[in-house]
DNA sequence: CTGAAAGCGCTAACAG
DNA sequence: CTGTTAGCGCTTTCAG
């Protein structure tokens, strides 16, 4: 019991077997210039006084920490939480750590956040950017000072990075032409924030689609809003008193969707009879429905997986920074009873 | 554009300006002995080249990183999403960050973290144990090295550390009693593995409501399962065979009954004119359900702040090291659909 | 008001 | 095989 003291160094194993620190070190790292009696001896000690060694110490001789900053904006999304299972993973094998950060979608929050990473002196950054965030200079910064950055999911086209995303054009345009195809012809778009980089790429998918089969795009069905159910629910509630009522709606998130979903169920319709209604993430909960909701699944935990590829890869002493990998991934859409057939 | 190129430092301040390392620091920190016109000089500079201190150096020199290591079975549990939130916000705002890191409920995994994160100098460790953990001695050598530790949710009866967590003997005692009340006389409980001690106070009490209405315990309808949707269903299904129906499932958790519900429904019984189902958590989720789950609400945002002040408090210089407190927060019984009234 | 020097815990040359 | 030394970036005495 020795509460409040300073936990052991190697200093100590020293001074107790009359040996120098760099003794101690080597027989610590089991350096092949070592008797095999002295390292026996330092282990037992080492073992005895519960040595630790000091990563802080280590990670200032090295200058940076063994750790990955991870900054996600809400880790209770099902996709951030199974990217971040794939992080970890494979941040693990590589033996590094990670650190994981959420911006609640607040661009303030982002900002310092990424700047007491690189403070703490991480050795890169994986980032999906807020959805608030506009201005990316303090991401421009972390790239002027040569930290490995790696975006993933929510892109920034303006940022010259490794990149991890999903094909958020095709997804949409499949996703409205299988609605086109089921029938629909008054297809709603529940959009994120008209900032949101993917929501708009997922807007043109959805607009191609409509102008391929010919359906007129009507701006009243376009709606741009927060993600969150609540506020997809009064989106909907708008939509379904517009001149023109949907019978199809395609949201940017599930938790979207299911907002849609509840609205339409409130104001009397049938989905899919009325209303046929898609989602994005393929949250486990769209099972749980009533009906199912369909949805476009990411690989979530396959992306998180490469985005730490591609900052290990950064991270390589022979790296060259030559044009910046960007990977997109197929998407799949699941088809559940939310969609006539 | 300088990558790769060491993070600038107070030296290389010092030169530019023909200074010393301490006229620098002392600029840098606002110290009252230094002139107004060398401090503004130092300042100016320092934007100059985008300065940012070096936490390590820091941390070393206070021997411990300005972070709080945060240990949970799994961030996507809705009640470990909301204590991290409440753990963030208490942290940030004392200045602290934090590190989190799941176990996915391994008992290596759990060990493995507790002394990496010791071997970073974290100033402190919030843990809520794994459901495979029966051996404590990663975290009584957490104690014994005088390192903060704070325990939430799952408790840990044997550790002597301060600890937050709700009154789960009541809890499951109401949850059971309103079952009753309702008129079930055959109330299975669906707990989680016997090594879990929340789901053991859980089980207590529920069979002292049980008791106290004269109610025989029958031990074929108390079973102990891992905590999966999956689980809980292939569990429920074997209920549903026993000797004695239930016409009540009370679940460990919400996942856990959600699972109960699938079953159930899948056998063709109804919910709750057939069953009755009361969870734990109450997640998003269940407010989406057919029927709506009732559900045993818990404080997880307070638990995490809460957990947090208990841990800085540990931090004060003068901690007095008295009967670590133990924190019992009330639970509320949300009632919905899934009971009968 | 400013500078020099020691030291946080450890590693890695460089000498023996 | 082992010891000595310098240094990672910074704060903090102690001297000017």
């Amino acid at each position: 019991m020795n509460p409040k003291n300073n936990p052991p160094t190697m200093q100590e194993i020293a001074k107790r077997l009359g040996v120098s620190l760099s003794t101690v070190s080597r027989a610590l790292k089991n350096h092949p210039r070592i008797s095999e009696k002295t390292k026996q001896e330092v282990l037992k000690i080492a073992k005895e006084i519960e040595y630790e060694p000091n990563q802080l110490a280590l990670s200032l001789l090295n200058k940076r920490i063994n750790a990955i900053g991870v900054v996600v904006p809400q880790i209770k999304y099902h996709l951030y939480a199974s990217a971040i299972s794939g992080i970890e993973k494979a941040a693990n094998e590589a033996g590094f750590n990670i650190m994981i950060c959420q911006t609640n979608e607040l661009f303030e929050r982002e900002v310092s956040i990424v700047k007491e990473l690189i403070a703490s002196r991480v050795a890169g950054l994986i980032v999906s950017v807020a959805s608030e965030s506009r201005d990316f200079a303090h991401l421009e910064q972390v790239l002027r000072k040569g930290i490995p950055l790696v975006l993933f999911n929510r892109d920034c086209e303006q940022l010259k990075v490794p990149k991890v995303v999903i094909d958020n054009y095709t997804a949409a345009f499949q996703a409205t032409e299988k609605l086109i195809e089921s029938g629909c012809e008054n297809i709603a778009f529940l959009a994120g924030p008209p900032q949101v980089q993917i929501s708009n790429k997922r807007l043109t998918g959805y607009k191609s689609a409509l102008r391929k089969h010919h359906l007129q795009i009507d701006y009243d069905l376009i709606i741009h809003c927060e993600f969150s159910q609540e506020n997809a629910a009064n989106a909907t509630l708008k939509l379904l008193r517009s001149r023109q009522q949907p019978d199809a709606i395609l949201a940017f998130s599930d938790q979207m969707a299911i907002g849609a979903m509840l609205s339409v169920k409130e104001a009397g319709l049938k989905i899919p009879e009325d209303i046929s209604i898609i989602g994005f993430n393929n949250e486990p909960v769209d099972l749980l429905l009533e009906p199912k909701l369909s949805s476009v699944d990411q690989p979530g935990f396959e992306m998180g997986q490469i985005a730490t590829q591609l900052l290990l890869n950064q991270l390589e002493e022979n790296y060259e920074e030559l044009n910046p990998p960007k990977k997109v991934l197929a998407t799949k859409l699941v088809v559940r009873e939310s969609l006539r057939f």
